[in-house]
DNA sequence: CCAGACGTTGTT
DNA sequence: GTCTGG
DNA sequence: CCAGACGTTGTT
DNA sequence: GTCTGG
């Protein structure tokens, strides 16, 4: 799964990682070791069709939700049966976006000593991973979250966990993003675990900051 | 019909 | 043990 | 995901 | 909102 992930490049590194994306108004620099609940950068396509960073809260929260607590257990949505999950059709169909990352983590051992690692690419260039969005409340109430689509570990993950998140390749950012036809067959084909021979697995030996 | 759930993961 | 907050 | 709390009441 | 269980 992905229960926390980091974001440490700088808007000016993400500009040049990802020259298609906007980021207009958009001057925060990220703060590295994100939880759920907090603020993610993330890229939708906008009604003016222009693909453009944004913060949503993590932990997708469904229109018809009753409570904004119901985010926390929807940080994840499986690859598998994110077409028919009540809480995730929706947005699969009309509100796909990209989480914007460097790494994420993922823990072994025993509950009395888990040990973090961290996940990036080898060059430490930015990933990007799958996520859905949603529009959660009223007016002046409103809240924009999102949820990070996992899939099947590959085989160098599977040393550290079974699932994943989904890391999208460039060439389907758009794909991704382009919510009109849905072609089951493509959005498959994406859904599949990262399948470049790059990611470097590197044990976490200082403390988690909380951030 | 109404009431209640709607999610993922790791651990014991 | 289980939920909440970050 | 992990870390930390987990309760009620009345009074200042 | 929509489906499932009773």
């Amino acid at each position: 799964m992905c229960g926390r992930f980091t974001l440490s490049a700088t808007v000016d590194d993400l500009m040049a990682a990802f020259p298609m994306i906007r980021f207009a108004n958009i001057e925060t620099s990220p703060r590295g070791n994100i939880c759920p609940t907090q603020q993610v950068l993330a890229v939708r396509r906008t009604e003016t069709d222009a693909i453009s960073a944004c913060w949503f809260r993590w932990g997708l929260v469904p229109f018809w939700a009753k409570d904004l607590k119901i985010g926390a257990s929807m940080i994840n949505a499986r690859a598998e049966t994110i077409i028919e999950k009540p809480a995730f059709r929706t947005a699969f169909k009309k509100r796909r976006c990209l989480v914007l990352a460097d790494g994420f983590i993922e823990w072994t051992g025993e509950k009395k000593a888990r040990k973090p690692w961290n996940i990036a690419f080898a060059d430490r260039r930015p990933m990007t991973f799958a996520g859905l969005w949603e529009r959660w409340g009223e007016a002046e109430n409103v809240v924009e979250t999102c949820t990070i689509v996992t899939t099947t570990a590959n085989d160098a993950m599977s040393k550290l966990h079974d699932r994943m998140p989904v890391i999208l390749t460039e060439r389907d950012h758009e794909r991704w993003l382009d919510c009109s036809p849905c072609e089951p067959a493509l959005l498959t084909e994406m859904l599949q675990p990262y399948s470049g021979s790059d990611l470097a697995l590197s044990p976490i030996e200082t403390a988690l900051p909380k951030a």
